[in-house]
DNA sequence: ATAGAATATAGATAGTTATCAATATAGATA
DNA sequence: TATCTATATTGATAACTATCTATATTCTAT
């Protein structure tokens, strides 16, 4: 599960990628859609990509000749969860 | 905001940093006992604990020799916020 | 004032990352 | 099949990161 956080933070800490699944997040698109919006080229763009779903933030449907991204809200809602069990820890815990 | 939560992923996107988070959250600590908990030097521990505070993800206090640490949890609530409202993001929004 | 403990800084380094231009690949369709 | 569009890969590079050892600083208490 941490290791898994830890994955996810990193794919997020990045201007560029937490832009694309704020695009993404509204609807999946192509990549060259997420382009236009963007100011990298295509192929840093393409290695983003592969970033987010490599840890599988995102995922991939091919439509003819464009691949549309989406994301996976259910990473989302574990990165959630696992950050308000954080926060809400007790103080209690053992210290050691 | 956003660039805040870029700020945030990236320093959580360390393993000893998140350990140290999930250590600090428990009650604030010193760094020698930290150091105690983790398999990293103590100039290693101090670049982290920089980090994390540099960010105002972690604040200090002194206490004689020691300087205790502890987390902000308003900022892990403020990502919580983040990330609830990304998830919920409406698909209706303008696509562009 | 001196000594000891906790913490910080400096300097070095191996590894990683984000980026690009150039090129390759894959799929659709004329 | 030839070509066009979308996407991926390669190779290069500058910048950044995590880590260490050695050393410095800071504070407390003797």
């Amino acid at each position: 599960m941490k290791e898994n956080m830890v994955e996810y933070f990193k794919v997020l800490s990045d201007s560029n990628r937490l832009e694309i699944v704020e695009l993404l997040i509204k609807g999946q698109r192509c990549g060259c859609n997420l382009l236009s919006n963007l100011k990298i080229s295509q192929p840093t763009l393409s290695y983003h990509l592969k970033m987010l779903s490599s840890v599988g933030l995102t995922s991939v449907v091919r439509d003819g000749n464009m691949i549309n991204h989406y994301v996976d809200k259910d990473k989302i809602s574990e990165m959630i969860t696992f950050l308000i069990e954080l926060r809400d820890s007790e103080e209690t815990s053992c210290k050691i």
